[in-house]
DNA sequence: CAACTATTCTATAGATCACTAGATTAATAG
DNA sequence: CTATTAATCTAGTGATCTATAGAATAGTTG
């Protein structure tokens, strides 16, 4: 490193910005963002070893976006606070915009239906106040215990295919999963739709619904 | 890399991560965020060889984060758009206030009058409103000539000792140079409160003032 | 206290990145 | 066309980071 007077500060923001440079680190992120969890679940959600979780979640620690907590034998993980999931969000954003083809990635990965038609926080917020929508949690029944969007009716993915005449056909139906890149909503999109039933994504999952919720 | 679904998405979104993960790459960012600028012009101002600015300069390029023009044999650099100004501002805030070390580096660089004493870009507002304040701007004239805050006297900071004799005794005088963790103006502000009268730093510098203009 | 599980710590090989230096391209001036 | 200046491209070295595996630690259970 060359030295001029600021360079320690820049060290040290680095630091943070270093904390974003790993994929499997923005996937733990966001993982976390849906709530407190396990070493041994997020290990077993982001598809990592073990030993390698938990090294990551320490350099996560290290630089203060997530704090762990001992229950038992079990370490528990979450996001510092409530400004790590903005932060998180704003990020993603800006990341989206400044890279044409992470836009057109993240179309191919979820179909139109999560990028583009989604619906947003707002607009759900407006369809719901005027009873034109149908709101579908397809994550599982624990996640939906622990919290959900006001008014959602809980049906977890893989139940969908067989209470699927549950849902209406002279409403818009709103279906929504964890996180922004989950794959889940939009194949139910598509799944509902080929039904001749009308559904739209949410745009972002619960995570970002939950985050713009404090924000208005 | 290990592979869920989503992972090419998170390789995408921590290219922009892996911007913001080199101490030298965030300082060129606070140095395009005072404006267009020269390769040659940064390496000087960053103290770092051109070559390896020039490598940095591609990164940032590479990630969406700036665009470059040339102009005869010149390269011109500059921040992409207004959001990536922006989102600066958030990261450095973040990070600031992440790590408890940083906030204290930061202010046993610039003092006191740089860190927890400075005046921000609305109390700035309020005083010269209510005529209150002198503002004084610290950086070169051909800065200053770019464009400065409203009411702003230059007073570039080789010249203050020999001008001190300018700035009144009865008004709080606030000084501001480049950016957040610019030294001048906390280096200023004790010069002139030595000598009786009462100065404050602007909180961020011209480049966060410019940025917090827009937004109110 | 001993056996057991979950997690962290330590060490190492492999990949990636920053810095350096030499060659190359691009525009300008004589 | 040649010389000059600015910037980029290419290649090589040293440092840093990731992934992996073995040893150690903290807590639980019998």
């Amino acid at each position: 490193m060359t030295d001029f007077p600021e360079a320690p500060i820049y060290e040290h923001l680095a630091r943070v910005g270093k904390a974003l440079a790993a994929p499997v680190r923005l996937r733990l992120l966001d993982l976390l963002d849906q709530g407190e969890c396990t070493v041994e679940e997020l290990a077993r959600r982001g598809g990592l070893p073990l030993k390698n979780t938990s090294s990551h979640l320490q350099q996560l620690r290290a630089a203060g976006l997530v704090t762990s907590r001992r229950e038992g034998t079990r370490m528990h993980y979450a996001l510092r606070d409530d400004e790590v999931s903005r932060f998180l969000g704003h990020f993603q954003d800006f990341a989206e915009q400044r890279m044409g083809d992470l836009r057109e990635e993240v179309e191919r990965h979820l179909g139109q239906e999560g990028g583009s038609g989604a619906v947003t926080a707002e607009e759900l917020a407006e369809l719901v106040g005027r009873g034109a929508a149908v709101v579908v949690d397809l994550r599982s029944a624990r996640e939906f215990a622990e919290g959900h969007v006001p008014g959602a009716i809980s049906v977890p993915s893989r139940e969908l295919e067989e209470r699927i005449a549950e849902l209406p056909w002279d409403t818009t139906i709103v279906a929504y999963c964890q996180g922004p890149y989950c794959v889940v909503s939009p194949r139910a999109v598509r799944l509902v739709n080929a039904t001749g039933r009308r559904a739209r994504s949410l745009r972002g999952g619960y995570v970002r619904w939950k985050r713009e919720r404090g924000t208005g």
